[in-house]
This record gives C-alpha cells, sequence and structure tokens, in this order.
DNA sequence: ACGCTCCATCGAAGAATGTCTATATTGACG
DNA sequence: CGTCAATATAGACATTCTTCGATGGAGCGT
C-alpha cells in the first residue's frame, strides 16, 4: 500500500476515458481472500450440501445423510466437506464412527459482511 | 423433482446415524443457479474489478481503467467483464471507442438475499 | 479515405477443479 | 485380536478455467 504514494500519477493528458477514484480499492491480498470465499459457494454440489447440514434439525449431518441424497460417490462428499470446512462454513465432530458436520452459526450471514470490503 | 416421491423410504432399521430433515433443501437445479452466482465472485481478479468499479465516481469504469492496476492483458480483462455481466453485476454502455462498464446498483446486496435461499 | 485507438472474439497452452476407484485409517463389536 | 462399518486420503482422468497472442470490428482524427 505504500507504494501507490510513490507514483507521480498527475498525469494531465489522459484525461480522456480514465476518471478519478472516489475511495480505496481492494487490495490483491484482501480480493484472493475473498474470492477464496466464494470459491467454496461456487459449486452446486456445495451448495447442496450447505443445505441439506442447514435442513437438518441441529444443522447438523453425517456423511452418509449427504451421500444418498447427492448422488456422489462417498470420497466426493468428504472432499467437498474438506472446502467448505477450510473456508469457515462447516466444523467436524467425530462421535464414533460418524463424522457430524455443522454449520458454523453466523457463517453464511457473514458473506454478506465480506461483500462490504468490496 | 416428482421422482422423490416414489422411493419407499420407509427404512427402520438404519436409525443409527441419519436424522430427519427439519425443513426443505435446495433443488438442483436452485442449487446449480446459486453457484454460478458465487462462481463469477470466486475469482480474486474479479473481486478486484468489482472494487475497481465501485470506487469510480458513479460507480463506472472502463477497460483502461482496469488494465493498468490489474497488470493483466486487455483480452483477459474483458473476458473477465463479460463473465460479471452474465452473472448480473455489471452493465455495459458504450460511448464513443471506450466502454464503461458500470455496477448493477443493489446486485452485490442482493446476493446476501440468494444466501437466504440455501 | 486512411490510419489509429479501444475493445471483443478466437484459438491455444497451462493450471486448477470435480469426479472416480483403490487404499488407508479409525473406532465399534464380537 | 480380528472383522466390519464409516471416513479420509492418494492417485488418475476428464473437464473447466485463466491467461495469453493474434485477429477483427467500430469509431474518431488528420
Amino acid at each position: 500500500m505504500p507504494v501507490a504514494e510513490l507514483l507521480p500519477v498527475t498525469d494531465v493528458s489522459a484525461a480522456a476515458c480514465c476518471s478519478p477514484l472516489a475511495k480505496e480499492t481492494i487490495t490483491a491480498t484482501d480480493a484472493e481472500a475473498v474470492a477464496r470465499t466464494f470459491k467454496a459457494l461456487g459449486d452446486p454440489t456445495r451448495v447442496r450440501i450447505l443445505s441439506i447440514v442447514a435442513s437438518h434439525a441441529d444443522q447438523e449431518a453425517c456423511v452418509c445423510d449427504l451421500q444418498e441424497p447427492l448422488e456422489l460417490s462417498q470420497p466426493t462428499v468428504s472432499h467437498h466437506l474438506k472446502i467448505l470446512m477450510d473456508a469457515g462454513f462447516l466444523t467436524r465432530s467425530k462421535r464414533g464412527t460418524w463424522a457430524y458436520y455443522a454449520l458454523v452459526p453466523g457463517s453464511l450471514d457473514s458473506v454478506a459482511g465480506v461483500l462490504a470490503t468490496v
């Protein structure tokens, strides 16, 4: 960010199309973080997973709850669950042989807040 | 969708881990539409484009406004702009030689509403 | 009319992603 | 302790995505 001030942006001739900025733009680093969040939501299977989990009683479901309605192989379901976990939308709690994935409270709502930074 | 009712899901033995659903889940078709929206936001370059456009005075910028800060080739910038247009975040208005891309008012806010359907 | 600038489209190369099968790991239960 | 069930991980393959250079079209200027 300090680099910006070093540039002599006092160009008078290029006034043709380029208009000045009214406020700061997002940094490239922050943009990557925002994109990572949305990329996790950018797959129909993962959207359905979140919907199924959210539709369960305690907003919690195990892998076997998901495999059948999604009609996907078990490793594929686990793969998507990991992505949703890494993105902060789900948590995993293992009870016995089963792994229960639960919605992180407020994680979906906070997506709206992420957009405010753009 | 009507296929679901045909399945005899009255399985009594599998009560071990699977819990019942408290509400309806999203349909596969709707999930694809939701995912398409988020996929458009799932790339750091496109997030930066939206930020730059939103930071301009009238929330409007031409391609030349974007090419330099993004440090990408012009065809690549146009490619991303098309994706953001198809997703409903930007509109294009050509004035003279220049093409001005403007934020669709409320399009970013409505993303939060999309999540409510999940 | 000619050239020049700005932008969109085309085609291709490399990277990333979604899916599967096969295998490993973990915990429960005889 | 051995077996079985539920998940996770690894590797492979096809598809999609991001990016580029090259080309084409539209509009302004001399």
